[in-house]
DNA sequence: GGCTCACTGATTGCATGCAACATAGGCAAT
DNA sequence: ATTGCCTATGTTGCATGCAATCAGTGAGCC
């Protein structure tokens, strides 16, 4: 048995990253409820989730909504991510085991093939690819508050379809970032992993600060 | 008119952070309930919020306990908040206002006089004054995500009574700290502050895993 | 004697009803 | 024409009822 507010958690969260629900979009209760075969009660429940996590602004008797991030929210969010990203990464290094790495070895070349220039070039598997690559990585820290944390602050770059904003260059630096990160987890070096997946993040904000969102 | 789920958020967060609800403790929904003077429905919201700050666990169909710590928790919750600190400090450095730092000087007098030795040292009151403290710090930082995130790590040695645990030599050193900052945000160096906030942070750390709680 | 299983009591999870509040639109007064 | 108020309407916030689930207990069986 499933719990109804983890459904609604889920499928919520799901859509706001995926973008069915785009920035600015009001939230009725009633109309989640719906949506999901529920009633609102696990509906505010979820969404109480959310809103600590950053997901969804809530005004008091005035409902959710899908917050829409400023330029400044953007700088904010990606600094964050860099700090708890790097965190996470030295962990990984210490803890990581060797099938784990041999996966993201893989992940490594799946993302380079649909990544690269082409007919079969298909940037939204690269986006959940590299999506399994990081959870792993994440994972492998082995702090469920760091995890927490990032959740709040990681998935940004689904909403911004990030990777349709990448050029050929950025795709490659990208690759090259994923590779050195495993090459640094299998060598255990700890702060060698943080100032990959520093630099990693900190690229990935300077594509898309370079330009902004809609 | 106050919300009656942000009354029991306040309430409980203060109980536990407190200590009036002892780690391990249970929660039951109808005796908070009861001890707010409101219904289930703004409890289990309240609980919700909690749980996703890391400040209560909840198992599904068998309610609320406040989580005891393990060592390792401890010491993956210092190192967060080393991180967040010294991150929150260095934004503090580049946006302080001068009325803020005077405050800062006067709390750093105020808690100098309750922690040192004598009939009129009062650890308590200098938990309280720290905290108004390093709130400061962190308003400076104007960063409402920093804010949410050290929410879920910072006031953990309320609950430990940490200052109970410093040596004399402790107190002189978290002083000077408090001290230091100051000086290093009216420098507007940014690397300074976080520096010794993060000096600050794991001196604290050290205090705690030297002598574990209970 | 130890183990299994069903029953009991209590608690959580969810649905729904009602009251409080916020927004929008119309109407009147200036 | 603009401003202010007032009502209408939809929504949220909260209380409560009921079903689902879990811990504990004791009887029955091996």
């Amino acid at each position: 048995m499933v719990l109804a507010v983890d459904r609604v958690y889920e499928r919520l969260r799901a859509d706001i990253l995926g973008g069915v629900h785009q920035p600015g979009a009001r939230l009725g209760e009633a109309e989640l409820a719906e949506a999901t075969g529920s009633s609102r009660t696990p509906v505010r429940e979820a969404l109480r989730r959310l809103e600590v996590e950053g997901l969804v602004e809530v005004l008091p008797h005035r409902g959710a909504r899908v917050p829409d991030w400023t330029p400044e929210d953007l700088e904010e969010i990606y600094d964050l991510r860099m700090l708890l990203e790097g965190a996470a990464a030295r962990r990984a290094a210490a803890r990581i085991e060797a099938k784990d790495a041999d996966r993201m070895d893989e992940l490594c070349g799946l993302i380079e093939w649909a990544a690269a220039p082409g007919d079969q070039q298909d940037l939204d598997r690269v986006a959940e690819l590299n999506a399994e690559f990081h959870g792993i990585a994440r994972a492998a820290a082995a702090s469920n508050r760091l995890v927490t944390m990032l959740n709040a602050v990681v998935q940004l770059p689904l909403v911004m379809r990030t990777f349709h904003r990448y050029s050929p260059d950025d795709l490659t630096r990208s690759c090259a970032h994923h590779r050195e990160l495993v090459a640094a987890l299998r060598a255990r070096d700890g702060t060698w992993a943080e100032s990959v997946m520093r630099a990693h993040v900190l690229s990935a904000k300077a594509v898309l600060l370079r330009d902004p969102p809609s």
